[in-house]
DNA sequence: TTGACATATTCCTATATGGGAATATATTGT
DNA sequence: ACAATATATTCCCATATAGGAATATGTCAA
């Protein structure tokens, strides 16, 4: 089996770096694809072939204005990734605590 | 070009459900490969093979125990993900407030 | 050393890209 | 209808899987 399709999930679709450009770009505001061509500069194929992808998760949605289709996030989508992250919270906590214990103990020790 | 590596970064890498479920379940405690396999019901080649991704963008750390080969999870490699989502988290808690309006100005029509 | 146990690697294959180039579709103004 | 603008789609190709099967490597115990 090959991998999953970016298609498949919000997890897959974010694996992308130029996707996350895209997500962080449009976080700002909604955007027309031209601007996002522009701010992302990326070739407007590529853009649109991103965009797609994204939709196809629910990552963005869109509307048409005149000639123009306006892309802005949906940033629900997002949140699975974001409690799935939390998960481990406690764990990166506790050992940044750890690596802070053992950083005043050698300063303890160098006094 | 064709898709980046899942060992290029943590987003790749934790693309794959399999591994999700991996790092899940090594976020309890310190397992040995033969309780990954028996756990996630999986060919022991294949958590091996996920294993060896997840090392490589730095999810899981290894000892040797014996013939035991020990895995946990790196925590602090998943923190650049939950970063990234977080920046969204203003976006959807705006999201939530306007649907939860909306209801409240539904039901108070209703009355 | 030999056998058993634990884990890693190699080989193979079907599949899914992501970018570039070219082209198609949609909408507006004249 | 036609030209211009905005966006989407198709075709092609090099590349990277993920799983299955078979095999290799590493370690311990007797």
């Amino acid at each position: 089996m090959a991998r999953a399709a970016t298609t498949s999930d919000a997890f897959n679709a974010v694996a992308e770096p130029r996707r996350r450009d895209i997500l962080n770009y449009l976080a700002m505001q909604e955007r027309s694809v031209t601007e996002i061509v522009d701010a992302m500069k990326m070739e407007q194929p590529s853009v649109s072939k991103h965009l797609k992808v994204l939709k196809g998760v629910g990552l963005v949605e869109v509307r048409r204005e005149g000639r123009q289709m306006l892309y802005k996030v949906n940033a629900m989508a997002i949140r699975p990734l974001h409690e799935w992250t939390s998960t481990f919270e406690r764990l990166w906590k506790h050992q940044l605590l750890r690596i802070r214990e053992r950083a005043e103990a050698n300063d303890a020790q160098k006094q």
